[in-house]
DNA sequence: GTCTATAAGAAGATAGAC
DNA sequence: GTCTATCTTCTTATAGAC
């Protein structure tokens, strides 16, 4: 990887552990290999290191948020989707969406500098709360609309739905955030919950 | 309010919006009406507000915890939580830690300032996840394990019943903290949440 | 592109007068 | 208890050699 990258990299760790405003820029130059000065060459100030930071978390999500509707709401069939609303295609939805906001290195050490950075002005508080509510909140509400209108599952309020999905998983993936050695004991409650969740809403058929 | 207790209010506030490392303590005397130097005659140093803050807030939740426990799992009949397990009751008792969560000046304050401060040492990290994870949900859990042995909601695992219950409370509440203009949109849905909750866990009473 | 040296200023904290 | 003046250290950023 090339210095300007490896610069990007090491800032978003600490600034990911520490907070913007706690980390100096003799740190991030440590971390790379060299000496603060040299840092200037590759970005003319620290608050630059921290847009580009953010210029390529946004690119990535963007790409990443098309690859899913290329397979997703536009190209599912309802056949796809009731396909994968078995109790188990639930529990691999969910596990799938929690294991990939956890583990992806990336998009793990941005979600919590998001976290640290979220109230220091409203672009930062618009995009937390669009990549880790918003968006991820109307794409489980469509999916459920979807076989809410079959004779899958309960015919209820669909965004409730997806906030009955969801918010356990976003809880559970922030403990995690705090507490990585919860991850295992966070899984078994992950799944708990959504065998739960599939029981709790699926459409008794009568007779 | 004398002096030593404004230098904690303002503080607070301020730390609650930039964090930590981003305020100086001249902000602080400036917020109190004093000069910096005068602030070190009440607090040997900035840590040392951080520290106070901290405490205090200690106190304050294990005195609000003890008062809840009074009328609370010890002192509560059965009858009168299943007296509050209406569809009304559950909206109201939503409603409420929902209001009081975002709207108690100290405890929403503490909170943003915890969330910005909750990677920086372990014991913030767990005050975090006490405050707003594990002691909300084992207080729920309680309460619906008490209506699960009854007739009132059907048999399902209270612990995920109760992160069913609180997650959508707890993630409505950080969007409030990004958001606060989106605070009645959420109470609409926090509402919404609550009657399907209702609606779905209630005993089917067959006959 | 990286370094050493250094400027320029900010920030935490102290001294001592009032 | 509050102030002004000051100290020290830290921090960002630049200059200029290699």
């Amino acid at each position: 990887m090339n210095t300007k990258k490896r610069i990007l990299d090491e800032a978003l760790t600490l600034f990911a552990q520490k907070g913007y405003g706690n980390v100096y820029v003799g740190q991030i130059a440590e971390a790379v290999g060299i000496k603060a000065p040299s840092l200037y060459k590759h970005y003319k100030s620290k608050q630059d290191i921290f847009n580009a930071i953010l210029d390529e978390m946004k690119d990535r999500y963007d790409r990443q948020t098309a690859a899913l509707n290329m397979n997703g709401s536009d190209a599912y069939t309802d056949a796809d989707i009731f396909g994968a609303v078995s109790e188990d295609g639930l529990v691999e939805m969910g596990i799938g969406l929690f294991s990939y906001f956890l583990h992806d290195e990336y998009v793990c050490r941005f979600r919590k500098m998001l976290t640290l950075e979220q109230f220091h002005n409203s672009e930062l508080s618009r995009l937390y709360t669009k990549q880790y509510a918003d968006e991820p909140l109307n794409y489980q509400a469509t999916i459920f609309s979807i076989l809410c209108r079959g004779e899958v599952l309960k015919k209820e309020d669909a965004d409730i739905m997806a906030l009955h999905f969801f918010a356990p998983i976003y809880m559970l993936l922030t403990i995690c955030d705090r507490h990585p050695e919860r991850e295992t004991e966070s899984l078994k409650m992950l799944e708990r919950h959504i065998r739960q969740f599939s029981r709790i809403y699926k459409e008794t058929t009568r007779g």
